[in-house]
DNA sequence: GTCGCTGGATGAAACGTTTTAGGCGCTATA
DNA sequence: TATAGCGCCTAAAACGTTTCATCCAGCGAC
């Protein structure tokens, strides 16, 4: 009932304090004899092991963190459930916490890890530029990963997906359709995602775009509810002024432009095509199937935790890494047609 | 750099450590020119709270856990969400943890946050029936309160969603569109939701289906993937002994099977009418929108944290509650057509 | 018989808080 | 002038581990 502690396990099994610690921790170490005595008494005790007072000792605890901007969004949980992986691997616990895009929700967040002393975070930071509550982190020597988010930094590790380029491929792709009035939708651009993916689009526009123009139109969030409202605003718009095709920064936006723009009795791709971003599960199986920009969600989860433990092992002696994936478009039917272009 | 802690902010400050320690949790007692000067030295070492000495002094500390099945399916991050809200307004941390279906896994972090001397765990349990694991937590004095799940038990609150009723509203919805072979996909039966929905179906059948027959295929897990293989299964059926309906124990389960039943050509709901279960964001979004049972799933989470936070505070006269809310399906096209019966 | 070693156990210090019992100087009251 | 009360602060105990320096008994080698 009442916690027992260490001391009481002690006396029951007639030791000392400091061997039921050894049978706890070294168990070879204790005589046979007395070790199974000790588990008796333990076991008759039902005592627990008390973790803050281990930690304490410890100055350290086995816990580690993922931020992430949104629980809810697929495209996170998959990442959650590879860093999960790894982490669970190395006899540690993962933790997740949901910043919900909000800097004073992450903020609040870290102080918070900060004082549990985690032994790292795996943050997917809300607002790109100098970053005040990861440095503390770094400071106080807590191993700090950025995810989904590449880095000049020379501070911590990071581990990311091309995101110009993935702009870039869902751009060149809608240009190869033969679209002229493209438009861009994702936000807020404080994210670095979604200002990465427009550079990328941009910069596709650019090169390859003769006389096409790149509307773009900032969101709230990513989310499907966010994407609806997106889409609203675009059909709004005169008949001629109107997108052809939209280029989301996720998919929980296309989504949301999806089913507001057939809600209306437009046809997609005929009247619209519509370009993802992650190929979350639900991508694919979509009202109409929904083109995206895949991105190897788990793999990222996992590279990112081993590389945090890594650090948090060879604190010393470790060389912060910047590992980037390649994206990869996946066209289904929300985009493959071919656009008759009127001059 | 190195971790300040309360006593070198003391000496910095010219003060005693208690005098340090009720500027940080009694403000008001500590006259202003000292809480000033403690404030100044507390920013200028950087100190931050060891939240591992204050817990173990406490005894108790100020997270609560979540236990869900899996994160990554859109019912159970909507429950955290709501959880969330009400746990962060009382000025706690939730921690999430995954047990993945799995009981070993469950028992696991079960353990690991009995360590931690948590304040107090929601969870769904992967198995029903008896649970030594929830019962030592409850033993040891740390609130249990049960998420999705019904209990006679009386030793925890619970939260849930009557499941019977909502198997019995979509059973007798598909048998009012005139389908006689239905099947129930979901497993294992070992979760309890899965079993409810099942019996659900079951007694409504008794009582409206005349001659109608019930299919149960157990799937190894509730995931787009494992209704796919569902799917597959049924498609191997000969067509006269196929069911012209599927009555899904979730919608992950629902949406792998409406995805593989289209890609082999068959058309949804005329040669196989679908209905899912928790009518997630997606459900609504899918190739053909599907009809849901659906459950108020941040509500779910916000009352049970509700009453744990209850229980936490006023142990002692705590009355244990159990909260049911009411399904409600939602009919869409996945199952929306009249079926003539044959005789 | 002495010495050194080894396996096994012990006792105490240390980790960083919070809390409690007091102490000190001052003012208001009798 | 004593006394009580108050505002502010201090010193020390307590929380439950882990670890480290010791200690002890037994034993083999010389």
């Amino acid at each position: 009932m009442a916690a027992a502690n260490i001391k009481e396990v002690a006396r029951h099994a007639g030791v000392s304090l400091g061997t039921v610690s050894n049978v706890l921790n070294r168990p070879d170490t204790v005589a046979p004899a007395t070790r199974q005595r000790v588990l008796e008494a333990i076991t008759e005790l039902g005592y627990v092991r008390n973790d803050s007072a281990r930690q304490l000792r410890a100055g350290q605890s086995r816990t580690i963190a993922i931020v992430v901007l949104d629980v809810a969004n697929p495209f996170f949980t998959d990442v959650v459930r590879g860093a999960e992986q790894v982490v669970e691997e190395a006899g540690a616990m993962l933790v997740v916490c949901n910043s919900g895009e909000d800097s004073a929700r992450e903020r609040r967040h870290l102080e918070l890890l900060e004082e549990q002393r985690v032994r790292g975070v795996l943050v997917t930071p809300v607002r790109h530029g100098s970053q005040p509550d990861l440095d503390r982190l770094i400071d106080r020597g807590i191993p700090v990963v950025l995810v989904d988010r590449g880095s000049g930094r020379a501070s911590s590790c990071s581990v990311a997906v091309d995101d110009v380029l993935g702009g870039r491929l869902a751009m060149e792709h809608l240009l190869d359709r033969g679209h002229r009035r493209i438009a861009y939708l994702g936000g807020p651009f404080a994210i670095a995602q979604v200002a990465e993916r427009h550079a990328g689009a941009a910069a596709a526009l650019d090169e390859h775009g003769d006389n096409a123009e790149l509307r773009v139109a900032t969101t709230t969030s990513l989310t499907v509810a966010a994407g609806r409202r997106a889409a609203e605003d675009l059909l709004a718009l005169p008949a001629r002024q109107r997108p052809t095709a939209v280029f989301c920064a996720n998919d929980l936006i296309a989504l949301g432009v999806l089913q507001e723009v057939t809600a209306r009795g437009m046809r997609v791709p005929a009247d619209l095509a519509i370009v993802g971003y992650d190929d979350i599960e639900f991508a694919g199986a979509a009202a109409v199937p929904l083109s995206s920009v895949r991105q190897p969600r788990e793999l990222l989860g996992r590279t990112a935790a081993q590389l945090l433990l890594e650090e948090a092992e060879f604190g010393g002696t470790h060389q912060h890494r910047h590992v980037v994936f390649q994206p990869e478009l996946v066209v289904r039917r929300s985009s493959d047609q071919q656009r008759r272009t009127r001059r």
